[in-house]
DNA sequence: CGTTACGTTGATTCCTATCAATACGAGTGG
DNA sequence: CCACTCGTATTGATAGGAATCAACGTAACG
């Protein structure tokens, strides 16, 4: 596979981004869009099943996205591995490479994506710059820590149709705060994927994403899903 | 229940404290030290059951703990609640706050502790002057975001008697960190707590305990567990 | 248009939750 | 000091939900 690596000159900026209300500059001043933008080197073209990046790859960029989707997945002993997070448009990735200065998960585009490429050194010089900017860092970070909080909360307390249930609600959510259709959308991973992702069987999704059709809460023609009843899925 | 918070002038300083090389210190110089400690503004005791803060507390200090163990646990609708964390002496709490601005969980001690108060207005500014503690608390959020994935694996993937083994190989090596014997120690959580942390039920945990005790692989009266055989914890 | 990855559905097994009863143990007060 | 009590822990019986094993559709891609 090809990776396409467009130095900055040849990238789209952050003000015309679409994304720039969720992503980075999420918060900040056209002054201070502008600092983060100068940080940015260059854009990158992932393809569908491609890796942005490794476990074990020298850390040294974060990465935001500016289009498509990417699952993080982390491989346990005996090449089983588990999905542990789906980013959208204006997500960041990588930010669990700063602790040991190595990726510590690998990150697979769902589908052909593109990112912006933030070198870590000259961002966190940025911060130090300028207080603003630190601060919303932190609260990526924080924001991260957060949601895999609610992750755990997730596979500790909920039964298969429940998790199915509140992914389906979180994805509606994202999606129209991307500007998408709240009750219609495509699931960009597999049966595999979010089986994973939740911690059951793609068996058990299948079934699930069935039944929920069946009792009218959901139409699903593979991976395309429209929720037909919003409260009905909050109930499951 | 009373609070004592003692001002920095009475509190011990992280040079002589026994936690430093685990704490926010952890790679910093001497003088890089003598910073943080500037910042600490006190420290708090916290009994044992008693909050060091909740959800929805606005969030203004991150806590280093001195002593002790805390637990952090979410609430879920219907007031069931999950663990989601686990502290030791040395860990940070508070982190989850950062993002919104106020606490997203609720910490409670699991014995007596003691923990230093940092406020993170002032910590973020010396962050901005220093790189070498900016790079740490970076790191200190990173190595939070690879421990919750590391628990997302574990509720994702492993059967419960997997995951107690895995519990008890967790705890060993870090009471071992912290000059504790690897072998013998106490669990501060119930079984319903445990249970909870692991997302099974607690009659399970007790079970598996017992299974364990059977096979020759831990001794356990109670909370005091004595590990046996590690390398069978390791291959269960 | 065939090959391959992905998805659905069924039958069965198994692990863990649930329900229930009992034992233990630390702290309290008579 | 001992009885009492409440929170905690253990153990058993049973039920149920999801995994597993298996077969068959279906859609996507070269």
């Amino acid at each position: 596979m090809q990776t396409a690596i467009h130095p900055r000159r040849h990238a789209a900026h952050c003000s015309n981004c679409a994304m720039r209300h969720l992503c980075m500059p999420e918060g900040l001043t056209p002054e201070e869009t502008e600092k983060v933008e100068d940080v940015i080197s260059a854009t990158r073209a992932v393809r569908r099943g491609e890796a942005l990046f490794r476990t074990g790859d020298p850390f040294d960029s974060l990465y935001a996205i500016r289009s498509g989707s990417i699952k993080s997945v982390v491989s346990r002993d005996g090449g089983r591995e588990q999905v542990t997070g789906l980013y959208l448009g204006g997500d960041a990735l990588g930010l669990d490479g700063i602790g040991e200065n190595r990726h510590m998960s690998t990150a697979i585009a769902l589908e052909d994506s593109s990112v912006c490429i933030v070198p870590y050194a000259r961002f966190e010089r940025v911060c130090r710059e300028t207080s603003s900017i630190q601060r919303r860092l932190h609260q990526m970070m924080s924001r991260e820590i957060i949601r895999e909080t609610n992750q755990l909360t997730t596979l500790g307390t909920l039964r298969a149709d429940e998790r199915v249930a509140r992914l389906l609600l979180d994805l509606s959510a994202r999606y129209t705060r991307r500007g998408y259709a709240a009750a219609e959308f495509t699931l960009r991973m597999t049966r595999d994927d979010i089986g994973s992702y939740l911690g059951i069987t793609l068996e058990t999704v299948s079934r699930t994403l069935s039944r929920f059709q069946q009792r009218g809460l959901i139409d699903a023609h593979g991976k395309l899903i429209r929720i037909r009843d919003f409260d009905g899925l909050r109930a499951v």
